[in-house]
DNA sequence: TCTAAATTCGAACAAATGTTTGAATCATGG
DNA sequence: CCATGATTCAAACATTTGTTCGAATTTAGA
């Protein structure tokens, strides 16, 4: 591809990822997108044929982006010690809190997404969150009975990511007031040994 | 006031928690609302002023529905042994789960304005969430050395909080394919007992 | 340099949105 | 029964929405 097309292109893409996370999918309009990339509103329609062609593009990116940042290698994890995997584990999921902005755009479209699911993402959930799932499963049944459901691991397995993504997904509410948490690398630190901690010796005696 | 006017107005009403748990605020339209309703398009707008006001309105009647159903005593919890306290406050938050389908739409309607949040609700959580979880940390607090912060209380009732948050935000996803989770009471009363005693548990060595 | 394709642009389109209007209908108290 | 206010209704309003169009401009290869 020519190279100025490529730099509207992106420069829509990275506006569209602002607003949509900001606004949600209906909440921001192309005209708004167009404007903050500084280019014209047809060239939407003339690069992603759609403003749905858009969306998908940016729930490519926020998806591969995120996964980049937060994904943990199964097979790394499950050489460790269980303490260690778990921890590691919980650190990956706090992590996005620490990054910069463009992390926290993408957990507030996948934000959006969690209580209006598109056709679009249902699919990709349904075919990525499954083994996603699974390892995350796996990774919490090391700390269980040999005879643990599969539903009762699951459901520990989504015990376990509820106590971090409360953090992730509420992060700019608890910076502000009444709350006052200052988010800083000391903060996840310690928020990662107190998520950590409880969890480990709660599952441990559980075993 | 007079006895059909009423009843017209509480169509509307019944009929926009629905829509706007389903679309969001922006996602339900007026003239969906009053075609749900039975009414006429101009009812909205004599009834409530504007959306705006209708979407204030079902916000009141969400809040009010969700904290009679949900809302903990913490006098009485505070009679409780610490163990039975904590079992009643994980119950409760687990309880829409089960709940008839008015609940889940307040849910719904709560999870929409956590990832966009109304500056009439802003205002609404910054005076009723904190005495809630000021309620909830000075029940955490009962497990936690003396000496514990304010910050660290706060965090171990988010953390607490958000293991049950989880499951009733994404009860819907669950129930589907691929995790096809089977939400009766006794799965509820099974999943008590799971967070509860991980929790109970993590928190009981904590101390 | 010249040509053909790719890209940008402003304008217009149809559809959907929240709101307002004024007449019609209803309920109610004198 | 009648008159006054409350309520409903259909229609139209002004905006905003996503999309399409054709001409203008830019880019890239011969």
């Amino acid at each position: 591809m020519t190279r100025p097309s490529d730099y509207t292109r992106q420069n829509i893409v990275k506006a569209a990822v602002a607003l949509f996370a900001e606004r949600g999918y209906e909440g921001a309009s192309i005209r708004a997108i167009v404007s903050k990339a500084g280019a014209n509103q047809a060239a939407i329609n003339y690069h992603f044929k759609s403003k749905d062609g858009l969306y998908l593009e940016v729930l490519k990116v926020a998806f591969e982006g995120y996964t980049r940042f937060n994904g943990f290698d199964p097979e790394q994890l499950k050489d460790l010690p269980r303490e260690e995997a778990l921890r590691s584990f919980v650190q990956q999921q706090l992590r996005p809190l620490l990054a910069r902005d463009d992390m926290s755009r993408y957990v507030r479209i996948f934000a959006w997404e969690n209580v209006h699911p598109s056709k679009v993402l249902r699919k990709f959930i349904t075919t990525n969150a499954t083994p996603y799932l699974a390892r995350a499963a796996e990774l919490v049944r090391r700390f269980l009975p040999p005879d643990t459901s599969d539903t009762d691991a699951a459901c520990a397995a989504i015990w376990l990511m509820g106590q971090c993504s409360i953090f992730v997904r509420n992060r700019d509410q608890f910076v502000q007031p009444p709350f006052n948490l200052k988010i800083d690398e000391s903060f996840v630190e310690q928020l990662t040994d107190l998520v950590c901690g409880l969890a480990l010796k709660g599952l441990a005696r559980a075993a």
